[in-house]
DNA sequence: CTACATTATATGTAGATACATACATTTGCC
DNA sequence: GGCAAATGTATGTATCTACATATAATGTAG
């Protein structure tokens, strides 16, 4: 289906226009794929890809501010995103004794044997980036990280 | 800035799972632009598509389904985003005399005045698709809807 | 025509979100 | 040390969202 049909939109006044309206629509659908396979896990996105950063820590802790950093939606509210996943056992907070306004955000062994059981199944996910060769694949990346850097030549 | 510098991981598994990272998080940023933008008019971004929509109709009206059917993120509740329209004047709805369980939506001269008034300053939006030239742009189209038309082979 | 399924929209509800603000701690300056 | 600014996190609030359900109108099988 093209975007076109998608939205049921004959014609965009030009392929930059339309290229706007693909990328949220494109990117949308994508997301609504994660938060499917993530809501049958008892997860949400958010929440994964939180407990996917502290995993990547082997056991070193981050602060709020470092896991919104590493966010890809950087939320004004990760501090309710670790709330959740610590009702759920998944992580443990301590406050930072160097810095006592910090707090240090660990991943659980029960949050490394819940999240590596998601292992497998999340790379059908990625599969999704398929339908492009590894070389269109990586042209395209160049061409997102193009279009943030436009903001300040634009503007 | 590149994606890794932007969520702050060095190196991903490959550049499909580079890709699918910097589809999601570069669509949130452009998002985030959009909101910032139509806030400052007071409207969001969801009521603007509506609007923009219901406009490009030429007067004629549309029903809330066929309105979700355009949206580009399908909405589950347009009927509660035509609700702010309606109060706000920009739109009027009526039931539809063929079939009594249709709504018809429709544009107000109000309306059409609001939307009207934000043509040019909406045209810098689309300026961060200029970081790419029109060859690339329409590549770039391409690949977005290659990636939404992978499902149903790889699955 | 009646009964039941389907369609179109609206609404109730729990949870998530953005934004402003609060609170505690640290930093830097005098 | 004392005090204002800055920093890191949490929380209050209104709004938004997804999902389930309600309501009403229409279609259809018998």
């Amino acid at each position: 289906m093209t975007i076109e049909e998608a939205i049921k939109q004959p014609k965009f006044t030009n392929e930059y226009h339309k290229l706007m309206v693909n990328l949220l629509y494109t990117a949308s659908w994508v997301d609504v794929k994660h938060q499917q396979f993530m809501k049958s896990y008892g997860i949400t996105v958010q929440q994964f890809n939180i407990l996917r950063i502290l995993r990547g820590q082997k056991g070193n802790p981050l602060s709020i501010n470092c896991l919104i950093e590493r966010m890809i939606d950087k939320s004004s509210n990760a501090s309710r995103i670790v709330d959740k996943l610590e009702q759920k056992g998944y992580v443990h907070r301590t406050v930072c004794t160097n810095d006592r306004r910090q707090v240090e955000v660990r991943i659980t062994e029960e949050g490394i044997a819940f999240i590596g059981q998601l292992d497998e199944p999340v790379k059908s996910l990625q599969q999704y980036a398929h339908g492009l060769n590894e070389e269109e694949a990586a042209l395209m990346n160049n061409f997102l990280d193009k279009i943030r850097n436009s903001e300040i030549t634009n503007k």
